[in-house]
DNA sequence: AACCTAGTTTCATATAATGAAACCAAGGTG
DNA sequence: CACCTTGGTTTCATTATATGAAACTAGGTT
């Protein structure tokens, strides 16, 4: 399952690099990796040479590097609802006046795909680019709730329930329960289940066909309003959700959850 | 020069098919790579399978995948001045009321990080990530005038000077002429050397060692004011510069124009 | 000077990548 | 309907490449 000959496991490293989230040393990368040490002092190498990685020899760290920004433009402008969004976005933030996210389901987590912010200008990677659990995050919860149930399964099977709120599901049994609720209504909620103080309603943009393309969702504080309050955009959120799934529709799109093509 | 083995070879083929700018067919890129059908079909499985690639089944076409966004992300977060850059950027925005860029030269093109519009709100990476040409941009320029002069060779040798506008620097002997006159000036301008109407005054940043890290331009255009005008923005121009430099002095800061670390 | 620790290089071996050729599946087209 | 053609996928012997144990080097410490 996790090998792909040598650029797979290339790009593993990679991935663990930026999961430090700071500049790391060779020693702190072979530490947790499973590669032995000469093995992984050539990819990361390999890496820097590409520019997938970037080398800093004062204090020997290795950090993800500037080509990957290059990349992701690319893909986020061809394979995220993002462009086709856009438009619909915007005037969902401007009528609602709160912070809204755009995000989409990437291997059983939460990428958040855009971002717009009422009051001061939007961050821009800062959001985008994000990715937060899927068990308690409002969009995330909508996401999965109109998955595939083996997805579902799979997902709940491989999630570490970690507590960040009191108000946090940490059971299998509870997240079932709540999407299957999630399911009856049509859109979620977060219950200040991952910041104290933050609630949000989501909605989930699915297709035609049935295939949940992403989610929506509205963010404030609970010093500002409350569940009720947010409750009060379901119409609006329902209404831009489809816009964007018929948009997408016609944009046609590829498929994220396809499962591995073959597997040799 | 151009190979780090298999995985090198990988990313080729993935940069092959970002710079289509939208989804691509097998046979398409086989047309255009260098490598035989069955290595460039598996190299396109491998990444389709590390989600580098999406694969839309029913048009049968590649193109860049999510996981790159969110490896930008970090990327974007640690590896860029884009962090240490923003409330500089935030304040000098706010100031000039015009559209701000932050740039960095990434491999003898400029790559634009971040960016503010005073009137409409950020397009994210509709804007960040995005590459541009080097030799026709103010903030290309900049970068390049302060730049080693052995990088510079390196760049007018490898630029195809393609015409853009009736003020474009299409020679060699041009564009090394307006270099020296940013170096003695210590900024440049954009007369419509890109787009016909769109002109900008250009700062670079330079760190107290001497190496450009980025540059900052204020664009807008023909009808709204003139290089005169433009030019007033210089001393916050230069002053938010030397703040960012400063900044990122005490952060410290990988260095990306390094050279290949040895190359077997 | 002896002794770490962190990073780099060697080199025989095992493994994985390679690509010519064959194969398969749709769409044509006569 | 039989016959191509085009675009995509699989096989498999060959070759090139990755691998990692061990040896080595450069800075720091004691």
């Amino acid at each position: 399952m996790t090998s792909d000959g040598t650029v797979g496991k290339a790009l593993e490293v990679l991935d663990q690099v930026a999961a430090y989230g700071r500049p790391v040393r060779f020693s702190e990368v072979l530490a947790a990796s499973p590669f032995p040490k000469p093995t992984l002092y050539r990819f990361l190498q390999t890496l820097t040479n590409q520019r997938m990685l970037a080398y800093d020899p004062d204090r020997q760290t290795y950090s993800p590097g500037v080509r990957l920004v290059r990349l992701a433009h690319a893909a986020w402008e061809q394979s995220t609802l993002a462009p086709i969004a856009r438009p619909h976005i915007d005037a969902l933030s401007a009528a609602v006046g709160e912070t809204v996210h755009l995000a989409q389901l990437d291997h059983a987590q939460v990428l958040y795909i855009d971002k717009r912010n009422a009051n001061n200008p939007v961050q821009m990677f800062s959001q985008a680019g994000k990715v937060g659990p899927a068990y308690c995050t409002g969009v995330g919860k909508v996401m999965l709730a109109f998955s595939d149930p083996a997805i579902i399964e799979a997902v709940i099977e491989q999630q570490s329930f970690h507590r960040f709120t009191a108000a946090t599901l940490t059971t299998p049994a509870a997240l079932r329960a709540e999407l299957s609720a999630i399911r009856a209504n049509g859109y979620g909620f977060d219950r200040e289940e991952h910041e104290p103080g933050i609630i949000c309603v989501a909605m989930p943009i699915v297709s035609d066909a049935g295939r949940v393309l992403g989610a929506l969702s509205v963010t404030s504080t609970t010093s500002r309003t409350n569940l009720a309050g947010l409750e009060s955009y379901v119409p609006i959120l329902q209404d831009t959700a489809s816009k964007i799934a018929r948009d997408a529709q016609s944009w046609s799109f590829p498929d994220y959850d396809a499962k591995e093509q073959t597997g040799r």
